[in-house]
DNA sequence: ACCTGAACACCGTTCAAGT
DNA sequence: ACCTGAACACCGTTCAAGT
């Protein structure tokens, strides 16, 4: 990730010596014109995505930008740190809207849930967010409103279809949460570098050693899954879970339609 | 919170002047014999479960115990925070054995899954920390090996079992993250003062009022749901799941045994 | 050897000063 | 009015100095 972009400088920078800069060489737009709420938020998810939540600073993002620390502040127009991540867990919401909803409810939803995960995959710091954060956001509200609809034929009462929207989702960002640290985030790089892995792995064979843990004898210690098993793991349980909603709520429906 | 304690002070403290010291008003102990790994540990999750992750910071917990930040790191036998962290983790892990786990894998199952969550509830910022730390300590090995144990009798392959144990497991993670903001965390208090919610409010009914949701315009916008509406939607979702769960592993079990 | 004070390199944010 | 430099009150951690 360059620290600055390849743009022209010199029309400002305080690094820069003040010489005599000619017309066009400078740009045509005022200088602060890239920095938009837009370039700010984007910024800011780029850093979230390739070194972690941790490494949103309002300083990193002002060297990213080419910008001073406040003006983060004044040209994002948010008032706190939090508002910025409001507005990353907004952006994140519109990627997560599925383009064309089926209209049976069980290929509705895991056609949400399967978009939610594979988006969030790729912003696992989402789900750390989420938690602090109620406030639902134009494109939030929209995601929302598109979770409802997938379940709107489903024949129940307003507030189980709503239950059902919330339990597969709660679903979908526990997943995340266990693959939070399989991502390549600065602090999992930092925890787990190979040596490391190889004490733990020596200190849970001492544990199963003293007979103590049957269970972990024969299935063994639960090692960092590979994105292939969790694939696998996340389909089964969405199909245990689509299958108990349908037994539950649609036991006329076919026990395991083609979705 | 008392900021420190109210045992007798003047034995070194760095405020109080050199003032000569009786026998029996100086502890017996040395000063530090407090200082002990388990008091530092007991002393974060206080903080935590008070104020929240951010809450426990080296400097505060220094001011807590009555001693300088450096020597927590001494004292804990602690190399960096973060295994500080792991520590408060696995303290935790210990709260979330079952006492007595049933022998039928679907009782045992609700019973980890229920106990999981009530502790989790307590101390939610706990699946903060899980998502970055795959390293798991004694009592975590304990718990990993009792949720095994849970599902033994589930007529299934060893790696299915796994995944019915991962599945389940994701669901009451996923819970407690979305419970996260409900609880009184420093940073949830100080994001939703009761204007702000107002604020949220209007602007959701403006949206809602566009046309633009008709799901929302009949089932509201996601409020902050209570206590009662989480514990309702988690035994729900834990219904469905399980029913899917002895579905598809256990057609022969009893649909809904009496668990 | 074990412990820790001072210092360093960061943070988010306030606020007075600039334009 | 809008923008921002300097300052403030924090961080976690290094490391040299103390005992």
């Amino acid at each position: 990730m360059p620290r600055r972009s390849a743009l022209p400088a010199g029309e400002g920078s305080t690094a820069d010596p003040p010489a005599p800069s000619l017309v066009w060489t400078r740009p045509a737009t005022t200088r602060r014109a890239a920095l938009t709420r837009e370039a700010i938020v984007a910024a800011a998810i780029g850093l979230a995505d390739a070194d972690g939540l941790s490494a949103v600073t309002v300083r990193r993002l002002a060297v990213e930008l080419d910008a001073r620390p406040m003006s983060i502040y004044s040209y994002a127009r948010i008032e706190s740190k939090e508002e910025l991540f409001d507005l990353m867990v907004d952006e994140v919401c519109a990627e997560m809207l599925v383009a064309d909803l089926p209209d049976h409810w069980r290929p509705a939803l895991r056609a949400v849930a399967t978009r939610s995960r594979t988006v969030l995959l790729a912003h696992p710091w989402w789900v750390e967010l989420i938690g602090r954060n109620v406030l639902l956001g134009p494109h939030g509200t929209r995601y929302w409103e598109q979770a409802l609809a997938a379940v709107r034929t489903l024949g129940a009462d307003r507030e189980t279809r709503q239950a059902v929207v919330v339990t597969v989702e709660t679903y979908v960002v526990g997943q995340i949460t266990f693959a939070l640290d399989e991502q390549g985030s600065a602090e999992a790089e930092h925890r787990s570098p190979e040596r490391r892995h190889q004490a733990v792995r020596q200190y849970h064979q001492d544990l199963i050693a003293t007979g103590e843990f049957p269970q972990l004898s024969s299935v063994g210690p639960p090692e960092p899954t590979s994105a292939a098993d969790r694939d696998r793991f996340f389909t089964l349980g969405l199909d245990w879970l689509l299958a108990g909603i349908g037994a539950s709520l649609d036991p006329d429906g076919p026990p395991h339609p083609a979705d």
